[in-house]
RNA sequence: GGGCGAAUGGCGGAACUGGUAGACGCGCACGACUCAAAAUCGUGUUUCGUAAGAAGUGAGAGUUCGAUUCUCUCUUCGCCCA
């Protein structure tokens, strides 16, 4: 019997299915449609065992779709804006451009050698033209619908680079490049309206039943609804001002009020301008991040102004106003009543500046003498020194009535709050999508007029620069627009943006007219399986379900509220971490091992290596393995058949040389054990055998179950009892006539797994039906024989086949004949039984 | 600090709505083949015990004839938010 030639096999089958164009789809109202969806990748030049493992999941379930008659739609594209691309391009002085077709016409290749039933017809690339034309008509469509604006806003800003950074390249305060302290630095940004659909976004989660909980739980948190009170403080002491309004959630604690806290951008900052000890204090201010856990982390400083607010509830008390740095402009109205006792930042903060500390909420194990001490406290209790609201119980009774009382003294109003925060879009960069907005020379928002769509980026630009290129670029920046001379907007779009509804240019990928067409939306659309990383929990599925949300407004041709009807969140991939003696890290292909305990350097073997736990494959740890080495030493199949085996695939999985080397070794069994089954001959006397049928039927509904469930390292070890079964069925050596009808529909099921493997041998089988996946013949999935387990008190003490069906009276009629159980009941009174049928029979002794 | 989740052999992990705990794989051990090794095949592998047997799903309680599964308390770990 001959090797089995991966090599070989796999090429053949990827040019069937590309010569052949079998994964094409076209709409087909006559068929079921199954939209199955994987992120797409970035393209940074070479696929990682992520990748291989998001794209091997998803292809197991499309292909079963697609073998169970579904017409499904699985395509594939690239995320391809971003920064890599820039960075590259500073680095090694290429074109954006260039580098990122090089790494797609990569990776492309590198996908196709997976085996991977995806339509290359309706690839799709985020940077080409083609793709974001469409993306500024969206832009300026949501932009009609008065749900883009431009505002000012805070941005990380490196004084070095002269550059707008994002939330991760500020590390510890300063840039990741220049190594200069982020300042807070005010630019007129771009805005998607994503608030006003807070509540839309957040009740839209109860109809998605096939997401995960942990992600919806998530994205319910980052919403961030909350009930709360708006309560106005009259203010004294200044002539401008003689009111300022607060957000709280907790307007019970009013009477521990102790200070007034307001955000440096807050409106009343404008009269304390010309404050020289102001200026430095909000310069002080700017050295803080913009997000908001590094607000959370600074140290708290306020400054004092000579103002008072007085409390509305008990208008003796008067307290000072001051400005903070941990008031957020953009939550509430940028202003919060401080009450130390029971909020920690606070607490904190009057601790700095020496200010009261009055409690108002006792636990419930405390007295009324209860006081906070060393630190706040936010537990629930009685309400106690709070007069008239004495006693409500914290926290729902007290804040309901306060606020009633608030309502009806006409101080405050109940307000519905959102954490969620409109959308910043602007981002300072070259490799993005153009903002389709000029401005005349009286600094108004001109829209690019839609004939002159796309807005496409200048080439051949010096990346080089300071700041953003694109402001550089006179020749690009300066248009007309209507005979009026017109300054292009040289921010380009968050890449989040591309990715906020690629899926939908999926449906029409070559449509150059249209951005999707009502009738590939309206069949393909919504995606019934989307399947990725859970790093992407919140942000992209936000705003792709925000985006779909928002180009339905008002849209006849388009209507859907929720993108993605299934949701899975597969794991990372793992493998374990070295060091050498000077904590270097070493990547696995530098590490050797003789016995699996002690690794030593491959080149210095005298250098014993330091094992680090396990941890995700990243380039910074080196522990990365590279999936084209795999997929040439062993084989796609073999690949695939490893990283689905070991683990759930919602968990992390450990990448492990072993596991992979006995993948590729059953890959190789399983061919030889294939072919021994197709070259019997036909001819001879057979023996039927329905224990074939049996085992064939069990083991593919047991496989259909784990498909559904998605609990693919099961299905893998469904193929391992496969392998043992047919492997003794040939050792006995006889040729049973239902062995090969069987065997071609174990075939069948395996496609989804091999693919390559499973076409072939199908195709040695001379298959008379058509690939189609099989029925599970219910006939086959009860036996007759049962086992029955015998419990004493509970205890299992025995087992027994018998009939299935069989009465109470009848099996332990049995059970004493056979005296299975005599020595536990000997001298003994049976004062009950539980017979479960087919299943258990338990005796309770005394 | 808050929210969510998890904990099962040496390891990754199975176990349908409460009903035989440890499927399947890795590793390990022994055996066959071989001059030998690798490869391959076979057998075994939760722990304690020579055995009969007993214990056993992070710890402790509870519900139940019966709990990995349900409830409560605690411990540890992970993720997200702060």
């Amino acid at each position: 019997m001959d090797r089995y030639n991966f090599k070989i096999v796999e090429d053949k089958w990827q040019k069937i299915w590309e010569e052949n164009k079998s994964f094409k789809t076209e709409v087909d109202k006559s068929r079921d449609k199954f939209y199955c969806l994987e992120m797409f990748p970035y393209p940074s030049g070479k696929i990682h065992m992520g990748h291989v493992r998001n794209y091997t999941i998803g292809d197991v379930l499309a292909r079963y779709k697609i073998l169970q008659g579904f017409n499904v739609l699985h395509p594939m594209g690239w995320d391809s804006f971003g920064m890599p691309a820039e960075n590259a391009a500073k680095q090694n002085n290429i074109d954006p451009k260039k580098w990122t077709e090089e790494n797609i016409v990569n990776m492309k290749t590198q996908l196709k050698k997976l085996g991977l039933s995806i339509d290359w017809d309706r690839e799709i690339s985020t940077c080409s033209p083609e793709y974001y034309k469409h993306q500024q008509k969206i832009f300026l469509d949501l932009f009609d619908k008065d749900l883009v604006y431009r505002k000012e806003s805070y941005v990380n800003w490196d004084p070095v680079d002269k550059t707008v950074l994002a939330n991760e390249q500020v590390i510890d305060g300063k840039g990741w490049r220049s190594g200069a302290i982020v300042q807070r630095k005010k630019l007129n940004q771009w805005f998607f309206k994503i608030s006003k659909f807070s509540n839309e976004l957040l009740s839209g989660l109860d109809q998605l039943e096939n997401w995960p909980d942990k992600v919806k739980t998530m994205q319910k948190n980052w919403i961030g609804k909350s009930y709360g009170c708006e309560i106005d403080f009259k203010i004294e002491g200044s002539d401008n001002i003689k009111s300022i309004k607060c957000y709280t959630t907790r307007p019970d604690t009013l009477f521990g009020f102790s200070f007034l806290a307001v955000s440096v951008d807050h409106p009343l900052s404008k009269y304390y301008k010309n404050d020289e000890k102001f200026k430095t204090f909000t310069d002080d201010c700017a050295k803080t991040g913009t997000t908001e856990e590094s607000i959370a982390q600074a140290e708290k400083i306020g400054f004092k102004t000579n103002l008072l607010a007085i409390n509305p509830l008990n208008p003796k008390e008067k307290v000072p106003v001051y400005f903070a740095n941990f008031v957020l402009m953009d939550y509430g109205f940028g202003a919060v009543f401080g009450c130390p006792a029971h909020d920690q930042r606070d607490f904190d903060f009057a601790k700095k500046y020496n200010l009261k500390i009055k409690t108002v909420v006792k636990p419930e194990t405390e007295d009324q003498t209860f006081q906070v001490s060393s630190e706040a406290y936010a537990g629930p209790g009685n309400l106690i020194n709070s007069e008239f609201l004495n006693g409500l119980s914290v926290p729902d009774e007290s804040i309901h009535k306060t606020i009633e009382i608030l309502e009806k003294k006409k101080i405050g109003n109940k307000k519905v709050n959102y954490r969620l925060k409109d959308w910043g879009i602007s981002r300072q960069r070259y490799w993005g999508c153009p903002i389709p907005i000029a401005y005349d020379e009286e600094n108004k928002i001109v829209k690019i007029p839609e004939k002159e769509l796309p807005v496409t980026l200048p080439e051949n630009i010096n990346i080089d620069t300071k700041g953003n290129p694109l402001d550089a670029q006179d020749d690009w920046k300066i248009i007309t627009i209507n005979g009026k001379k017109c300054t292009r907007e040289t921010d380009t779009l968050d890449t989040f943006v591309d990715s906020s509804w690629y899926f939908l240019r999926f449906c029409s990928a070559k449509n150059k007219d249209n951005s999707f067409d009502k009738k590939e939306t309206d069949y393909w659309m919504p995606v019934d399986q989307y399947i990725g990383g859970v790093e992407h929990a919140i942000l992209h599925l936000l705003y792709s379900r925000f985006f779909t949300k928002a180009i339905s407004l008002n849209n006849k041709n388009f209507n859907l509220s929720e993108p993605f009807n299934g949701l899975f969140t597969q794991g990372m991939v793992c493998h374990e971490t070295y060091k050498d003696k000077d904590n270097n890290w070493l990547s696995p292909d530098d590490v050797t091992s003789k016995d699996g305990k002690k690794f030593f350097e491959k080149n210095n073997p005298q250098n014993l290596v330091k094992v680090g736990p396990s941890e995700s494959m990243s380039k910074s740890k080196k522990n990365t393995i590279d999936p084209q080495k795999m997929i040439d030493n062993y084989g796609a199949d073999a690949v695939r058949f490893f990283i689905l085996s070991d683990s759930p695939p919602e968990k992390d999985i450990q990448w492990s040389e072993n596991g992979m080397s006995s993948s590729f070794k059953f890959v190789q069994k399983f061919w030889i054990m294939s072919n021994k089954i197709i070259e019997l001959s036909n001819g001879e006397k057979l023996e039927s055998f329905d224990q074939i049928d049996i085992f064939t039927n069990q083991s593919i509904n047991k496989i259909n179950i784990a498909l559904e469930k998605f609990s693919y390292n099961v299905l893998i070890a469904v193929f391992h009892e496969i392998y043992t079964f047919f492997t003794k069925l040939l050792q006995a050596n006889k040729n049973y006539e239902n062995l090969k009808d069987n065997f071609e529909k174990i075939l069948i099921v395996t496609i989804p797994v091999m693919p390559h493997l499973a076409n072939e041998c199908l195709i040695s089988l001379k298959i008379r039906n058509p690939i189609k996946w099989p029925i599970v013949e219910k006939k086959y999935l009860e036996s007759n024989e049962k086992q029955i387990v015998i419990q004493v008190n509970g205890k299992k003490r025995n087992i027994i086949s018998i009939e299935s069906g069989l009465s109470e009276d009848n099996l332990i009629k049995k059970i004493n004949q056979m005296k299975l159980i005599e020595k536990y009941t000997k001298d003994k009174n049976i004062f009950k039984t539980i017979y479960v049928k087919d299943k258990i029979i338990n005796f309770i002794i005394k």
